[in-house]
DNA sequence: GCGCGGAATATGTGATAACAAAATTCGGAC
DNA sequence: GTCCGAATTTTGTTATCACATATTCCGCGC
C-alpha cells in the first residue's frame, strides 16, 4: 500500500488515532460521561490496542478526557463551575490573542478571516449547523494563530477541546446574533484597522454570548449525559 | 470498601514513570535539546518500554517534551521568543490566580503559604538552591490552588514544566531580592488582607523579575545545551 | 587523508499475549 | 421474586516480539 511511500500518507498510527479522536470529540460524537473503550475503538479503526492507548493517554493529558478510577477514560461531565472557568479562561486568552493578532495581521490575513466567516454564515443560513460549528472553530483558531503565540495557541486548542463534547447542544440553538451584528465582523474590522482593543473586546463579546448560551443549556446537557 | 484500596502500593507503572519524568525535568536533570531514549529510561526504572512510551507521549502533549522528526522526543530548546511567551502567559495567568486566591483564602491558607516561603528563604540562606527552587515551585502552585480553578492550575503547571529544564541556570543565580522585600511577602500579606489587586501585582512582579533573570541567561543556557 | 557505501547497531512502532482487576451474569438460597 | 456470591466475561495494563527506519561505524577505493 505505498500509494504515498514517503509523502504525508504514512503518519504514525497513534497520531492518526489521536487526530481522529480529537475531531470526533469536536463533532460531539461522544456524549459527556461516555466511557471510551480500548478494544471498541481499536476494532473500529482496524488497529491494535497500543496506538489507541497512546492516543487516549494524550487526550487525558490535554484534559480532553478524564481518567476515571485510575483505569478507564471517559468524556468529562462539565460541572457548571468548570464550564464557567473554561469560558472565563477563553475570554482572557482568546481576547489577548485577538489583541495581539490585530497588531500583526496583514490585510490578506483579514481577508482569510472574512472568508471563513462568510462560509460560516452561509452554513448557518442553510441550516448546516455542523458545518457552521466547524467554520466557527476555524475562525477562532485562525485568529489565535495570527497572534503568533504557539504556546497560547495550544492552550486555547485545549480549552476548545474541553467544550467540544458540548457542541451538539448548539445544533438546535437559535441564532445568537443578527448576521450584520455578528462580533466576528467587528473582529475582522479590527484586524483591518489595526485596532487591538476593538479586536479584544469583540472577541470577548463573541465568547461571552456563546458561553451564556451554553451555560443556560448545561442542565439539559448533563441530564442527557446521564443516560 | 477497604480503607485505601489501591493507595500507595500499586499505582500504575505508566503514571509513576510520568511523575518521575516530570520531577526530573523540574530538577533539570535533562538538558535542553537532550534526546530521551526509551530503552535507557526503561532500564533505569526497571520497567518495559510500554509505560515509558505512554509517559513520553503524555509529556509531549503537555509541551514538556518536543516530538522531533516524528520519532524521538527531546527536551525543548526554548528560543528567546518562546521563553518570553511562556513568561508572559505566566504573568497573566498566575496573576489572575493570585487575584482570585486573595478573594478566597483563609488566614490558615496564608499561614501555609508563609510556611512554604519560610522554608524557601531558609534553603536560600543555606545555599541549598535545589531545595529553594522546589519550595518556590510549591509556593506558586499552592497559590494557584487557592484560586480554586482546576483548569487554570493545570495550564500553569504545564507552563512551569516548560521552564523546568532551565531551572539549573538559577542554581548559580545571585539573590534576586533582599529577603524582606521578596514579592512573596507581599503576596502573603495580600492574602491576609484580602487584597486581590495587591496579590496580582506582587505575583506578577515576582514572575517578571524571575523572567528577566532567566532571559538574560538564556544565551549561555542554549550554548551549553548544544554540547 | 577523505569520502562513500554497506553492514551492524540502535531506536521507535505496532501487534500480540499473559495477566489483573473490574463488571456482568447466572444460579441458588431464602 | 429478591438478594448474595461465585463464575464468566469484559476491560485495561504491562511485557515481549517482530519489524521498519535511523544512526553509527568500519573498511574500501580514490
Amino acid at each position: 500500500m505505498d500509494a504515498e511511500p514517503r509523502a504525508e500518507g504514512h503518519e504514525r498510527v497513534a497520531i492518526r488515532v489521536h487526530h481522529w479522536l480529537r475531531t470526533e470529540l469536536m463533532r460531539s460524537r461522544f456524549r459527556p460521561g461516555e466511557k471510551l473503550k480500548l478494544r471498541t475503538l481499536a476494532e473500529e479503526l482496524g488497529v491494535s490496542l497500543t496506538p489507541v492507548r497512546e492516543a487516549l493517554a494524550r487526550l487525558v493529558s490535554e484534559n480532553a478526557l478524564e481518567q476515571i478510577d485510575h483505569r478507564s477514560a471517559r468524556v468529562p461531565v462539565l460541572s457548571d463551575e468548570r464550564l464557567r472557568e473554561v469560558c472565563e479562561l477563553r475570554i482572557d486568552l482568546e481576547g489577548k490573542a485577538a489583541e495581539r493578532a490585530a497588531e500583526r495581521a496583514s490585510s490578506a490575513d483579514a481577508d482569510r478571516l472574512a472568508a471563513i466567516h462568510a462560509r460560516m454564515t452561509e452554513a448557518r443560513l442553510e441550516g448546516r449547523m455542523q458545518d457552521m460549528m466547524i467554520e466557527n472553530e476555524r475562525f477562532h483558531m485562525a485568529t489565535c494563530a495570527l497572534a503568533d503565540m504557539p504556546v497560547l495557541l495550544r492552550i486555547v486548542e485545549g480549552l476548545w477541546l474541553q467544550c467540544g463534547p458540548l457542541n451538539f447542544a448548539l445544533k438546535q440553538m437559535r441564532f445568537l446574533h443578527k448576521p450584520e451584528e455578528h462580533p466576528h465582523n467587528a473582529v475582522i474590522r479590527a484586524m483591518r484597522e489595526r485596532d487591538p482593543t476593538l479586536a479584544r473586546l469583540a472577541m470577548q463579546r463573541d465568547i461571552a454570548v456563546y458561553s451564556d448560551a451554553l451555560l443556560r443549556r448545561l442542565p439539559e446537557i448533563n441530564v442527557t449525559a446521564r443516560a
